[in-house]
DNA sequence: GTCGATCCCTGATCCAGATCAGCTGGGAAG
DNA sequence: CTTCCCAGCTGATCTGGATCAGGGATCGAC
């Protein structure tokens, strides 16, 4: 998942994954069962596997040599994962909240002819990568904090939202230094923006991880104050 | 190009292009000429094309709604750009130096059978593009100014330095405000950048578009401060 | 040649967000 | 139950980079 919101937005109910053009996926695949902190692959390790999360959340994030850290991206239900750069994963893949994940030999994409439908389906999810990263481009070098929260806390509503009687109802399953390092901000300052959001009756917290939006275009409508 | 710097650069010469695995590029294919100030496409034309730059430099860059500008990248000879988004192009590219593109039919992309060769390198092209993009949010999110110009400028000098007596020279085809927008931070901030290098001696500023590094390594060292 | 129009550089000031520090509360272990 | 630990929140301070402003170099039009 990436901070990417679609054109119009203001007082649209946008479904979940927003697809346009939807490319079936392949039939029954491999699954496996994940765990919370367990490693799905880490960087440098050979690329055998590409995953696309069906329940969970699991967190793709790189470290530098001086131990900064950036969380590239989380994966939520329906996000594919790994792919790979000359054979071999180019960041760190940890489950945040148990689930499964389908499993696709690396293969697949490399080689159209082993399963045409599973190929295109896999480079139909490249090129929404690709879409989505650019979006988030302009989340991380042209957003305050709050534009980048709001935002944030904007797409999670409208992907894994679940409908309740005062509002869009959201769980967190990642700290607060996680969506920090996902935007480029301070743990502090995702604090104080979750603060500042909460007093100004954009959202609850009902509990640190449970953030409930009562009106979504209204939390959208911060994205960007022209 | 992104700022995406190979895992152990300390004086070492990266060769141009860096790619480890390789797949050749198909025959002749169909070129189209490109003049600066040209636009290759804009955001929301349908993706009848994919481009792959021979000579020249194009920017690909993308506009909010409050008028904020992302430069996403600039397309130097060997890159591939206009990955598509449900049928459509999602930025906007302009050419800043003109030169030679290659021209593909985005359907080979969606349809491996026509041309498989073809196929199999945009798909390749298409996870470099990843792999790029992801190093890049690192320089967005959690680099300094100084940092990011380094960083920038040694991309450059290891893709398109020319060797001289001097040192490695670059010429820059895009504006101060281009590599602004590139890396998240004010074209005054990218002025003083070049400034501070030039006073250290890492860089020598012939003009305003040239610049010559004379000690490459020493150039990619201030990328991390640790 | 002169005149604009840009682009680039640099100084002064301001402010958003980082950093540092301390406090609070909830959950796990005993 | 108590204790410990860590995530999260908040206050105080600092600072990197944005913003505002002005001045010089370059280039094209005429």
């Amino acid at each position: 998942m990436y901070v990417t919101l679609p054109e119009s937005f203001a007082g649209i109910v946008i479904a979940p994954g927003g697809a346009i053009e939807t490319v079936e996926r392949p039939g029954i695949r491999t699954h496996r069962r994940t765990k919370p902190g367990q490693s799905l692959f880490m960087e440098g390790d050979e690329a055998r596997f590409l995953f696309e999360v069906v329940t969970g959340v699991v967190r793709l994030s790189r470290v530098s040599r001086g131990g900064r850290r950036q969380v590239i991206s989380f994966g939520f239900p329906g996000d594919v994962l790994g792919f790979p750069l000359n054979g071999s994963h180019h960041a760190d893949c940890d489950v945040l909240e148990g689930g499964d994940v389908l499993v696709y030999p690396a293969r697949a994409l490399a080689a159209p002819d082993d399963d045409p439908d599973l190929h295109r389906y896999l480079v139909r999810a490249a090129m929404l990568e690709i879409g989505g990263m650019q979006d988030h481009f302009m989340v991380l070098g042209r957003k305050c904090a709050i534009e980048k929260t709001a935002a944030f806390l904007g797409v999670l509503a409208c992907r894994i939202g679940e409908p309740t009687p005062t509002g869009t109802s959201i769980h967190l399953p990642m700290y607060r230094s996680d969506i920090a390092d996902f935007l480029g901000l301070s743990s502090e300052t995702i604090s104080r923006a979750f603060t500042l959001l909460r007093q100004r009756g954009i959202i609850e917290l009902p509990t640190s991880k449970e953030i409930v939006v009562p009106d979504v275009p209204a939390l959208l409508r911060l994205v960007e104050a022209e």
